[in-house]
DNA sequence: CGGAGTGCTGTTAGCGCTAACACTACCTCG
DNA sequence: CGAGGTAGTGTTAGCGCTAACAGCACTCCG
């Protein structure tokens, strides 16, 4: 019943339909040979003009769509790039994903993503060979866990790969904000203010972001000579940062609180807010991310932001690079910038 | 070792490599006919246990890779979805994508995206016709907007398509949310504890949810003769949230709000703040959507939850379906589920 | 003992496309 | 005026894979 058999045969009930027009029969309506077809449809090689109109009707009449398989099995190029994704919906990461979309699609590659949960070893070892599977020309991790270079490392190097938000260790390009600088201008930031020091709520420990941030802070305190206190790690949820703002208050000489991300510093505020401590009479609070809602929270934070489509692009053009057969290795830092609000306000 | 060249030919320098083993290769070494691999790959066919061995072995050691391009274009069948995705990082529309890719996934079939901006009709066409290039053998269009319908009617119909959060007159099932409903359950609830009346930040017109979510609270206090109060219009984001409260301060008899998404919300609730509105002291509030932050608003939000989980699951279902030939033509709805929090708490 | 399976393997053709080269007409220039 | 272009077109040979069928050896059963 499915089969192609004898004509008259026809209306096959549904799967195959009547097959898509290929260069032949193009070539075939428009009375010339496959080849000048697909120089037309290339714009390779030199065709009359006449001839050309004549082509084009007939690929316009038969809604020729040229077949990527064949063409990918025949040049090795797939047009198609890579994205190993985290799936989350933190704001970072998504919005990476969207940064790289964009660049590519205007170089006119596709992207094909394959999105990994729990990124260990194998789970990323796994969505790269996915990928391959798809024929991607190059792929670009989204690693941002402590993991995610050693996963790196076991990667095939036969295919370009780099890393975004990967740590300097990584066997391949990486790109990242800048998240040391970052954390150190929100700390400064909240010394400036006046305080005798700033407690942190970091991330989880094996997301090199909040390793950075936690590093950012911790130095900058002790390259004053400050006292450091101990972090309180959240996981970037604002149920963990509820948490740690409730483990916080009731410190003794509590003023500042740098939160490793915006989410976070919701909840904090939240706990601050029931157990009566005023932001920003009583206490300063900043966070980092600059997610849309930062600038609504009760009251507005101040918070240090990201540029992503930054980072999409410059990371696009390192693969760029990269698939052209450059040999980069270098670690791109796209810097963060601190935007201050009510939080840190004055009073 | 790795090489195909005569020795002294090493070291391309970069791109085009030594070239994949293929079939042939594999069947070299193992010493059979490429059928027989091939056969071995795809568990297709019986072959004698010593001889896949054999085969496996070779396999492994020259680290063969089928080539999906090759197989696509005997076969047909890519093994990949095409999903048109909005590009924004609403919680909702980046839900809805991890929802669709997950089940994917599951299922063995890869998903390439394509991002629009601005959904119009040309827009959702090109990037259909995109997604067709890269030979996917179905389409998922999130198409929340009121012209996603027109710009579906537009897409040729020899690929299986089908939509999120479309409206009913699309011309290709579609799954959604149950928006009305969600609304009513929000706007009924707000009722339950003793208003007059409930107003309404919408959002934009041309989203049909804003629709969906408006014609809920709209119907629900005509049905019961109470008086609608004029709309107050956002774009769903924490600013337009933020100048709607503005708005709303100060008119009379103002007792409870049903804003349509949590982040405008956020925003209600901090123009409230500024004018010395309590919530839920002076007025209720209530969202939709139940981000990840709004149990952690001040203060915390009564909100509508959406099972994003489900509806990508219940997407992929429905185009699988259409990918076997089924002709299916229904709207699937996924209820929503109303979360009370403080934000409408008693006193 | 012959015919009909059935388990295993190989051979062949072709999916739709591009690279490489071949061919024809014409044109240019020493 | 013939050598050597160049513009325009066609021919051929695969890319790596699977479908379809063609063996061959062996078993089973009447």
């Amino acid at each position: 019943m499915v089969d192609r058999a004898k004509p008259g045969e026809q209306a096959r009930t549904s799967a195959p339909g009547p097959r898509q027009p290929s260069l032949a029969d193009v070539a075939g309506m428009a009375g010339v040979s496959h080849m000048t077809v697909s120089r037309v449809v290339n714009e390779s090689g030199p065709v009359r003009p006449e001839t050309r109109e004549r082509v084009l009707a007939a690929v316009q009449k038969l809604g020729y769509r040229p077949n990527t398989a064949a063409r990918t099995l025949v040049t090795g190029r797939s047009g198609t790039l890579g994205v190993v994704a985290l799936e989350s919906n933190l704001y970072g990461p998504a919005s990476t994903l969207y940064g790289i979309e964009n660049a590519a699609r205007e170089a006119g590659y596709g992207v094909a993503i394959c999105s990994v949960t729990r990124p260990g070893r194998t789970s990323i070892g796994d969505a790269v060979e996915s990928l391959r599977r798809q024929a991607v020309e190059g792929i670009v991790v989204i690693a941002p866990h402590v993991t995610a270079g050693r996963a790196l490392a076991a990667v095939p190097g036969d295919i370009p790969v780099v890393a975004v938000g990967g740590g300097k260790s990584a066997p391949v390009p990486v790109i990242s904000v800048d998240q040391y600088d970052g954390a150190r201008r929100a700390t400064e930031h909240l010394l400036a203010l006046g305080h005798r020091t700033v407690w942190h709520v970091a991330g989880p420990e094996d997301w090199l972001e909040a390793r950075d941030r936690e590093r950012g802070w911790r130095e900058t305190l002790e390259r004053r000579g400050l006292r450091v206190p101990a972090v309180v790690r959240g996981d970037w949820s604002p149920r963990s940062g509820y948490e740690a703002g409730r483990a916080l208050v009731g410190k003794r000489g509590l003023k500042a609180v740098f939160s490793a991300n915006d989410q976070m510093a919701l909840g904090v505020l939240r706990a601050f807010t029931e157990a009566g401590i005023r932001v920003p009479e009583d206490v300063h609070v900043a966070g980092f991310d600059d997610v849309p809602e930062a600038a609504y929270f009760n009251p507005p934070l101040t918070t240090v932001r990201q540029d992503f489509i930054e980072v999409g692009r410059k990371t696009f053009g390192l693969l760029e690079d990269r698939m052209a057969g450059g040999d980069v290795r270098a670690r791109h830092l796209v810097p963060a910038e601190l935007i201050v609000r009510e939080s840190t306000g004055p009073r």
